[in-house]
RNA sequence: GGGUGGAUUCCCGAGCGGCCAAAGGGGGCAGACUGUAAAUCUGUUGCGAUAGCUUCGAAGGUUCGAAUCCUUCUCCGCCCA
């Protein structure tokens, strides 16, 4: 199967600049493409790892992905569906950023020397130094403004109140240059990237098409939504990060555990490598017994962010947990010393054990039943916490379904 | 630069000088039902120990009392140039 096939099939691609030659191309193999990442923090999220499939996908066809960092352009910030202006970042955070980048990256892409081995460029290297006026008689001729306004990207800034400053109108052409840059340097002749990033990309298409006279291509992906049209890959605190620092192995696979029963088989299409009949025959189960599915979602997700080994561990944990009445070694877990006990109650524990921020939520947290100790419905607010409720120096508190934090005594 | 309107708790958005910790919705949390799903229903949603304390862009002021009135400042929208 070729690289189209593949996309095709497993439900990434969106649109096409050339259908048809896109297909060709595909089927010779050997092309070179790039997909652009902001660094806009100093870890990779959920929402890029789509993309990063789909670059892995590619590879695996026998075609060269570019990853591009965005350290020229992360100084302006895209505002493609923003709904507001970004911060300003400055070159020490963004330089810091794509670093971490980087060096997530190597875990998904091969960068290995060789035929399609995968290569890092960073636009700073072209952008930073740029000169305003040479710049603007090299490739602002090829723009016109009354083109760029009728841009999707700018609509929803267009419309909003807030306005679309000058700054950001110009990322499009940036991006635009971009492609022409890596164009010219690595024969680079496709961009691929999220929907958001079709305006941007075809701006590129279009620039190499009228300045280098080559042909250029254009791809974009589908947004990975679940069946509500919701973004996914957000939780209430923030993204899912693929930096286990910032989200647990453990709290990874349970996000996935979770997903709705609709988006199961997207979700397997998408994020794993699983064949497609076994994708479809996890889709097609019914009732409960698409937990399987979830599980196995979940499970060959971490194994490929975190690894089989603690792809393993969240597995072992989370049906511990949920099966068992809930005691695993592995749940997240706090120590706390054995003299910080002195004169703690329940509510005093929930909040140093962190399940909830403030003494007054864990008030009403055990109030309305929704707190357990070792199994057992605490139902008095001021209970104090004595060393007699651990066992072998180990508390298991519960805090409503899907909560478990294990106290370890020290 | 001129005129004008606005800034309210996580978000949107109501708010008569006292009955406002502030309507309503969204979201969140907890409970019921379930399959660690969805939908639905119930409760809850500033901090805090009941007391009490700190909130309504910022700083002052008027008043027994202010989110509500006045002054200055900051930011933003709209209109005109």
């Amino acid at each position: 199967m070729n690289a189209y096939e593949v996309l095709k099939e497993r439900g990434f691609i969106e649109q096409l600049t050339h259908e048809e030659e896109i297909k060709e191309l595909f089927e010779k193999g050997g092309v070179t493409f790039y997909i652009g990442i902001d660094p806009t923090a100093d870890s990779l999220h959920v929402g890029h790892f789509l993309t990063i499939m789909a670059m892995a996908h590619m590879q695996r066809c026998g075609n060269r992905p570019i990853c591009l960092m965005g350290g020229g352009t992360g100084m302006i910030g895209d505002p493609s569906g923003k709904a507001d202006m970004r911060k300003m970042m400055t070159v020490e955070t963004i330089d810091h950023n794509v670093n971490c980048i980087k060096n997530q990256l190597s875990h998904f892409i091969n960068f290995n020397e060789g035929e399609n081995g995968a290569i890092i460029a960073n636009n700073a290297d072209w952008l930073r130094n740029l000169n305003y006026i040479e710049f603007l008689r090299e490739v602002g001729v090829h723009f016109t403004v009354n083109r760029m306004l009728s841009a999707e990207c700018f609509k929803t800034r267009m419309e909003k109140e807030g306005g679309l400053t000058f700054l950001e109108f110009n990322y499009m052409i940036m991006q635009g240059y971009d492609f022409y840059e890596l164009n010219q340097r690595y024969n680079c002749v496709l961009q691929m990237g999220g929907n958001d990033q079709w305006s941007n990309i075809i701006a590129g298409v279009e620039l190499i098409r009228r300045k280098a006279q080559k042909p250029a291509y254009g791809m974009t992906f589908k947004l990975l939504t679940n069946s509500e049209g919701v973004k996914m890959g957000k939780t209430v605190g923030g993204a899912v990060w693929l930096d286990p620092a910032k989200t647990s192995p453990y709290e990874f696979y349970q996000y996935w555990r979770n997903v709705g029963d609709k988006d199961v088989e997207k979700c397997l299409a998408l994020l794993t490598f699983l064949p497609m009949d076994e994708v479809r025959r996890l889709g097609a189960l019914e009732g409960s017994e698409i937990n399987q599915a979830k599980e196995i979602l979940a499970f060959e997700l971490t194994k490929i962010v975190h690894g089989e080994a603690e792809a393993v561990k969240a597995q072992e944990t989370a049906r511990a947990l949920f099966s068992k009445g809930g005691a695993s070694a592995d749940a997240p877990s706090t120590e706390i010393e054995e003299s910080a006990l002195e004169g703690m109650d329940i509510l005093g524990l929930l909040t140093t054990i962190g399940v909830v921020p403030s003494r007054s939520e864990a008030r009403r947290a055990v109030q309305q039943g929704g707190v357990k100790l070792a199994g057992e419905t605490v139902t008095d607010i001021a209970l104090p916490i004595t060393k007699n409720l651990f066992t072998d120096g180990k508390l298991m508190v519960q805090k409503g379904k899907k909560v478990f934090h294990n106290v370890i005594l020290k």
